[in-house]
DNA sequence: CCCAAGCCTG
DNA sequence: CAGGCTTGGG
């Protein structure tokens, strides 16, 4: 009974306060922080040091449990990606693939694994969505912490089969290769086509499994998804099992693979594998493992064929990356040729810059020799690759790829069309761009006439072969539905955003989903970028399909307005429209006409100016939702998180971080089915996925440029903010919330910064009494919920304790200095009192305290007088009188303050 | 019952 | 400044 009893109790207060339920939270919040910790322990080491902190969930699942060692050794090699990379690549082949050649080099710079995590969450969104309510839902049933953290599949009914909302899911190897069979296939070679026969022939014996369906010869997406995702199982799980074993299985694995950001188990494979079963059936881990064996058993021929099939894909895959990578050769040395060329006419010319030049022109000329005879290229290419080994002898597509971007942009610059408008992917290709830069300008100066004509047809060719390799890879690897067909442009980015976002967007709530979101842009804008260099030199592709990527996400990490404004703080806060009246607005009795009392009591005080309160702005309106939504990342609950997680960095001109931090997998997202209990697994992963948002993934600002605002600075909260956020996650009925945006705890700040509190006091010199429907309007970079509405009016409502604190006091000092005249007292700018408010509200003293301001002290303070003459203070509520009078004399507050910048520009006036 | 305000305390 | 607790309005 007594467990009973306060068991109630607690719930009754939690239900009651929500500023209370955190405390109960605490306790609650330290296993978390153990868990987490631990969590992580194992991640890293399971993860090894090679990765660098962006914690890609993925990454980590796969690498740390799945041995991956034969997996796709051929592939990694090929690609020559980071283990990570490998890893990720099975589970979402198409983006992976694609974001791979395009930033292959990125990768190679040292952000690559960020990517990675983007690719893995925007594929895992639907499945994660489903997953969560599964995990939800098992949860309950099963207390094992393992259940919980597989977000069981969802599809109880759809067990068997694949599903086709998750359009994402397409599992890399087999699709992969299909795909660049396909490519193959339009580039040329028979050989290929040969072996790619032979592949599907494999396939089609294996089609008797049910999962193995012959996709293979049609490039249909669908298909090939199924194949894949038992192949991509079977690789990931390290045991060969064959796929046929069990739909259940396979589709378990799907699911799981799709959203390896929301589980990724600390590499154990046994949670991946529960994870993978616990939903509908609610079978047990234990069942599930001693089935697998059973499955190998049965299905060993299968798997064989299977293994021999992946061999066979890898070669594959292997030959078409070739192909591909002799095309762009043949390509780059014919621009370098020409180029060369050019160069050797400048020369003679007399242009300038020999100097610089030699040194390329060296490993020009080496090129331009081998394009000329163009049978040769393949044999040169391949020993002068090993030569500068670190680029072209490991195949590296996203080299190609940016090679060709670079050769394109060059062409560009020639043109004169070119700007700089490819932020970011500078780094991807640092020596190509070096080279290109000093060719550029050596050619720029030198060019001219025929030089111009060999530029455009150069030009031409160059962009058809690049939009055709990234078409053929794009359409390989994004599903049918959208179709690709993006030749003109040569946009080939957008081609895969597409696939991922409505992937998504449609059913993927990925409680913890938003972190991986954060990589995604990063990794695609760069290549994505780059891509777009030549086709209109404007970046807004990428961007685009980055948005739309994240679009599950969006709120949090992308800035758009819409998706702060109207996506969630529409539907989670309300946004402060006029008829918002959400809040009850207590002492704030605006009444409408009836200024007369207020006046009466004052007549001295002039007739404030008419309050407009409810300026009914909206927060769409504002200038810079975007910086807003950049900005914090910290736990909407007040309590927990209160200035330490706060980004002070207003101005922290993190620049490229600005948008990174920003996701949090918002408290709404746990708790939801199981408040009290202790969710471990969301916890667990909401906190590993914001360690990793925190860690790595940063969005590809490409905006930085131009985007200043530094408004807030997400990735300043630690760890501990993040625990805290997961902790008190619960802060009352987030609930509704959650359900209704999965992932919108992330979207904007969700978290008050210090700035965030001065501008608060700063407002209090204009409004004592704000309404909460105010103050999401002068906080609209805030993601408004309870917790921070709560917050927020805590703060004005200490600033009033503050404020007549003093008047109190000060009235009382006077009366005992002998005042007698309440008029006799006033409040200038050097009276004490005043002093010791600004020292509260300003302490800086770098604002300038509004004229009514000191009008309404002096009135309060007179207020206080009079009463305290009069012996009112006898009453208990005696102040409550005053409060009223006072409430009524609420300004205006300017405009300004609606601005997220408002600090900075109020503060340098 | 919910919510905001207010008071008190740390 | 925030948490806890209480009160009062809706």
């Amino acid at each position: 009974m007594p467990d009973h009893d306060s068991t109630t109790l607690l719930s009754r207060q939690t239900k009651r306060r929500r500023v209370d339920i955190g405390v109960k939270r605490t306790v609650g919040s330290v296993i978390f922080t153990r868990v987490r910790d631990t969590l992580f322990d194992s991640m890293n080491q399971s993860h090894g040091p090679d990765q660098d902190g962006d914690c890609s969930l993925v990454s980590r699942s796969h690498g740390g449990s799945s041995g991956d060692g034969e997996k796709s050794n051929v592939l990694r090699k090929l690609l020559k990606r980071t283990n990570s990379y490998e890893d990720a690549i099975m589970p979402f082949p198409g983006v992976t693939i694609i974001s791979q050649l395009l930033k292959n080099n990125m990768g190679k710079n040292g952000g690559s694994d960020s990517g990675f995590q983007g690719s893995g969450a925007l594929s895992s969104g639907g499945s994660e969505m489903q997953a969560e309510d599964a995990c939800s839902n098992s949860s309950r049933d099963q207390d094992s912490p393992s259940d919980c953290l597989s977000p069981g599949p969802p599809l109880p009914p759809s067990f068997g089969r694949p599903l086709p909302p998750s359009g994402l899911n397409s599992h890399a190897p087999s699709q992969a290769l299909s795909l660049s069979s396909f490519d193959l296939d339009r580039l040329s070679d028979e050989h290929l086509r040969a072996k790619r026969a032979r592949v599907e022939n494999i396939i089609r014996g294996m089609s008797h499994s049910p999962l193995v369906r012959p996709s293979a010869g049609d490039h249909n997406q669908e298909s090939h998804r199924h194949n894949e995702s038992s192949s991509s199982n079977s690789n990931s799980s390290n045991d060969h099992r064959g796929d046929g074993s069990g739909h259940n299985i396979s589709n378990h694995s799907h699911i799981r693979s799709d959203c390896p950001s929301l589980m990724s188990s600390p590499g154990s494979r046994a949670v991946v594998v529960g994870v993978g079963v616990g939903a509908g059936e609610v079978y047990r881990e234990n069942k599930r493992k001693q089935r697998l064996p059973q499955q190998q058993h049965s299905f060993t021929q299968l798997v064989c064929s299977r293994q021999e099939q992946r061999q066979e894909e890898r070669r594959q895959l292997k030959l078409q990356l070739e192909d591909m990578q002799k095309q762009l050769r043949q390509l780059q040395e014919k621009f370098y040729q020409i180029y060369d060329s050019e160069t050797e006419e400048e020369e003679e010319n007399g242009e300038s810059g020999e100097a610089d030049r030699g040194g390329e022109r060296e490993e020009d000329g080496n090129l331009s020799e081998d394009s000329i005879r163009s049978d040769g290229l393949e044999e040169r290419h391949r020993a002068r690759g090993r030569h500068r080994h670190d680029e072209l002898s490991e195949l590296d597509p996203g080299l190609f790829l940016d090679r060709a971007r670079a050769l394109l942009r060059e062409q560009a610059m020639l043109d004169g069309e070119i700007e700089e408008d490819v932020d970011g992917r500078e780094e991807e290709e640092r020596n190509e761009e070096r080279v290109m830069k000093r060719r550029g300008a050596a050619a720029g100066g030198g060019v001219g006439r025929g030089g111009r004509q060999l530029a455009e047809t150069l030009k031409q060719e160059l962009n058809c072969a690049v939009s055709q390799v990234v078409d053929t890879v794009v359409k390989g690897f994004s599903s049918p539905k959208q179709a690709i067909s993006h030749h003109h442009g040569c946009h080939s980015s957008t081609p895969a955003a597409p696939s991922s976002s409505s992937n998504s967007s449609s059913s993927c709530p990925p409680p913890f989903g938003p972190l991986p979101s954060l990589t995604p842009p990063s990794r695609f804008s760069g290549g994505a970028l780059a891509l777009t260099l030549n086709g209109g030199g404007s970046p807004t592709p990428n961007y685009h399909s980055s948005n739309q990527r994240l679009h599950c996400f969006g709120d949090v990490i992308v800035p758009s307005p819409m998706d702060s404004f109207g996506g969630l703080s529409g539907r989670l806060s309300g946004v402060p429209t006029p008829n918002d009246q959400t809040e009850a607005l207590p002492l704030v009795v605006r009444k409408s006409g009836g200024g007369g009392g207020g006046e009466n009591l004052h007549p001295s005080l002039p007739p404030p100016p008419p309050p407009p309160h409810h300026p009914s702005h909206h927060p769409s309106l504002h200038p810079s939702p975007l910086t807003a939504s950049l900005g914090f990342s910290p736990p909407s609950f007040r309590h927990p998180f209160p200035l330490p997680l706060m980004g002070y960095p207003f101005q922290s001109h993190l620049g490229s971080h600005g948008g990174g931090g920003g996701y949090h997998p918002g408290p709404k997202d746990h708790h939801r089915s199981s408040p009290d209990s202790l969710d471990m697994t969301r916890e667990t992963i909401s906190l590993r996925t914001k360690m990793a948002s925190l860690g790595g993934g940063h969005l590809s600002h490409h905006h930085h440029h131009h985007h200043h605002h530094r408004q807030n600075s997400p990735n300043q909260h630690g760890p501990e903010g993040l625990s805290l956020a997961l902790i008190k996650s619960e802060c009352g009925d987030l609930q509704d919330i959650a359900d209704i945006s999965p992932y919108s705890g992330s979207t904007i700040q969700e978290g008050l910064s210090p700035n965030h509190l001065k501008k608060a006091k700063l407002m209090f010199f204009y409004a004592r009494y704000p309404s909460s429907n105010m103050l999401k309007m002068f906080f609209s970079d805030v993601k408004f919920n309870r917790c921070i509405t709560s917050q927020l009016i805590k703060w004005f409502s200490n600033f009033r304790e503050f404020y007549y604190i003093q008047m109190e006091k000060f009235a009382r000092q006077a009366i005992n200095e002998g005042v007698t005249a309440a008029e006799d007292m006033t409040v200038g700018r050097d009276a004490e009192l005043f002093r010791a408010l600004n020292m509260h509200y300003n302490k800086a003293n770098d604002f300038e305290v509004p004229e009514r301001f000191l009008e309404v002290s002096q009135v309060t303070l007179r207020e206080f007088f009079n009463a305290i003459v009069a012996g009112k203070d006898a009453d208990p509520s005696w102040k409550k009188a005053i409060y009223k009078v006072i409430c009524k004399l609420d300004g205006e507050v300017p405009d300004v303050f609606k601005s997220p910048n408002c600090l900075q520009e109020l503060l340098h006036d």
